[in-house]
DNA sequence: TCGAAAACCGTACTGGAGGTACTGTAAACC
DNA sequence: GGTTTACAGTACCTCCAGTACGGTTTTCGA
């Protein structure tokens, strides 16, 4: 389903594949929203899982709130690097972004759901600009969105052209943007001569 | 169709709005997905068309390549943010996050238009790392790819939280990225004591 | 002005997909 | 041992993409 699409994969070969006859797909879900809601459900809790353990990884290996930060995005670059085959496709662009017409419970789990990744990437900014200087004025909302839409964007451009590592790449450029934006900068000073 | 998506959008309704009937449609296009390339076609041109008198303009309003690519991308932001409504959508995230199975021929076109628009930033970019020394190692075609991707994602990001003003916001973000990246740190240089 | 091609209209149909309705039944559970 | 759970089976409905084909109007060049 992640790699054809939702529309696109039919409930007559979903129950072809599950073993499993009509009345027992629709005997649990009363439609195929609700289908979408449970495969909403259970990527959300994964990717929230992930996240727990690649930034409680970071924690570990960083006390320093930008360091923190930048670790994390890096293991979790790495881990969507390592997926074979590149990521299956994320479910939230996958779901808002689709042919099909979701009723207006089903968005506003999306929307939620999106705005909570926002807030963990910018409960992090926070710490950072409470530490850290920026270069530029820094507004951590759109910050924080600026770092999801990296991933919703490579996502999309490693799908439309079929290269799994932009994904992974593109978590790289989005943690170089915080980095450029709160690293102090190397300054060598000449001596001025006397 | 933009606003309710491809796929969600029947023959029965386009034609019932057009004033034809659906021998007049199959008449123009084979199926439907003739009807998905002629639109891609058409946004695909007017796209370009834009790229073209925005950086246009912004080459009349600066020399310097750095300068010129800032200016370019602010120009586009602002004509993203005055769309009433909000980005109507964009063509190709419709299109290649579609449920809709495309034909080789569509998906391949779809690659080759992505990929020009990505060539497109990159020559702007190849003509900056020609002057300004990057503050960190660049390829400038992932450079070029994360403002892509910043749009992209702008698009998905902006349609999902229902909140068009986050395109030109992210608009804006990759054009700082870019900033970041290339304009010389004023620095403050503390005279030291002799 | 005439004739042919282009641009449709009307109608009837097929097939696949989502979904409904209702009956039957094997296993699980209390 | 009776009820609930979890299906299977069958039949059917609706919507939509797409086909088939004959008839009609408009356009346009010779």
């Amino acid at each position: 389903m992640l790699a054809k699409g939702f529309g696109a994969t039919s409930i007559e070969e979903l129950i072809a594949e599950a073993g499993i006859t009509k009345s027992g797909f629709f005997y649990h879900f009363k439609d195929k929203n609700e289908l979408a809601s449970g495969l909403l459900d259970r990527h959300g809790e994964a990717l929230d899982q992930l996240l727990v353990d690649v930034f409680g990884r970071a924690g570990e290996l960083s006390d320093d709130p930008l360091q923190y930060l930048l670790v994390g995005l890096t293991l979790l670059a790495e881990h969507m690097a390592e997926m074979p085959g590149g990521h299956p496709g994320c479910m939230v662009a996958a779901l808002s972004y689709q042919d099909r017409l979701f009723d207006r419970d089903m968005r506003a789990r999306i929307t939620t759901m999106v705005r909570d990744w926002n807030d963990f990437f910018r409960r992090k900014l926070d710490a950072i600009v409470a530490v850290y200087p920026p270069r530029e004025p820094v507004d951590t909302a759109r910050l924080a969105r600026m770092i999801a839409c990296s991933i919703d964007g490579g996502i999309i451009m490693g799908k439309t052209l079929a290269d799994p590592t932009v994904l992974p790449e593109q978590m790289l450029m989005a943690r170089n943007h915080v980095k450029l934006l709160f690293q102090p900068v190397a300054v060598h000073v000449v001596r001025e001569a006397a």
